[in-house]
DNA sequence: CTGTATGCAAAGGTTTTGCATCGGG
DNA sequence: CCCGATGCAAAACCTTTGCATACAG
């Protein structure tokens, strides 16, 4: 799980340098399980570094994500969700409110070695699209 | 696998109608397992049916995609692309030259049950993202 | 100091929308 | 015939880019 000094410590070793627009990022999403979108963690470091700019967000997002610190999520409709959470895990979508939760996976490998013919994976994203057990309930069938 | 008569036959149980443009994009999808981006079913199209829009192809392509006909794959990022296929399988995007590649998966369920806490999924996107077996000869390691 | 990161604004590409017209059932 | 589908263009949206300035190391 992500944390500033973790993440400070792999940017360093990249030999990527450690702003404070950076760090603010990282403080926004450590312990962060609700998978904001780019917009939403822009509004959250806005808060408490008025200046900073969207470009720099989506900066920042790209830099932790190639760095293997964050997830970058493409499932839903409102663009690109971070998630600070690297340990394999699903994502299911809730079409209806928008909501996105884990998913715990087994602990078999999903696809098979064998079916790859030669393609090697970097990550991995596996996407539930459906209805939340909320929706599902005043929303009975669609 | 989607065919030009299962595809008229499903629509119209559902009362909804049969159009030139709509069977025209059900066949350039039929036996397609290209891909293909929005554009190029758009392209694909104009050459049989000039006047079609592009709109026209969007909603098209998300009501066989709302009637289960074809999927609707969000992993590139060329956009929105398209799959006949709607057996479960996964799909690998080469991060080099953009491809496509089908993956099979292994028979059983890739999440368990009680952890979807009642969330009910409609359809699945397993996304590997990473180098084709082309590209990782031509650029051996990032 | 030096070169990278930032902020701003503008551009880019994809997808959606509004509305008049067309045409399938 | 009628209501849904189409075509066109504009709008909406997310994301990237270019460039001058700021600042981390």
């Amino acid at each position: 799980m992500l944390t500033v000094s973790t993440a400070r410590e792999a940017l360093h070793k990249a030999g990527i340098r450690i702003t404070p627009q950076r760090l603010m990022v990282v403080d926004v999403l450590v312990d962060n399980r609700t998978h904001p979108t780019v917009d939403q963690v822009y509004l959250a470091v806005s808060k408490h570094y008025p200046t900073v700019s969207l470009a720099t967000i989506y900066s920042t997002l790209s830099l932790l994500a190639r760095n293997g610190l964050i997830l970058a999520l493409h499932g839903g409709k409102d663009g690109l969700r971070s998630d600070p959470e690297t340990t394999p895990h699903a994502h299911a979508y809730c079409e209806q409110c928008g909501d996105v939760y884990d998913v715990a996976l087994p602990d078999e490998p999903v696809w098979k070695e064998t079916h790859l013919s030669g393609f090697q994976p970097r990550h991995t994203e596996i996407s539930l699209y459906g209805l939340c057990a909320h929706c599902a309930q005043t929303t009975p069938q669609s």
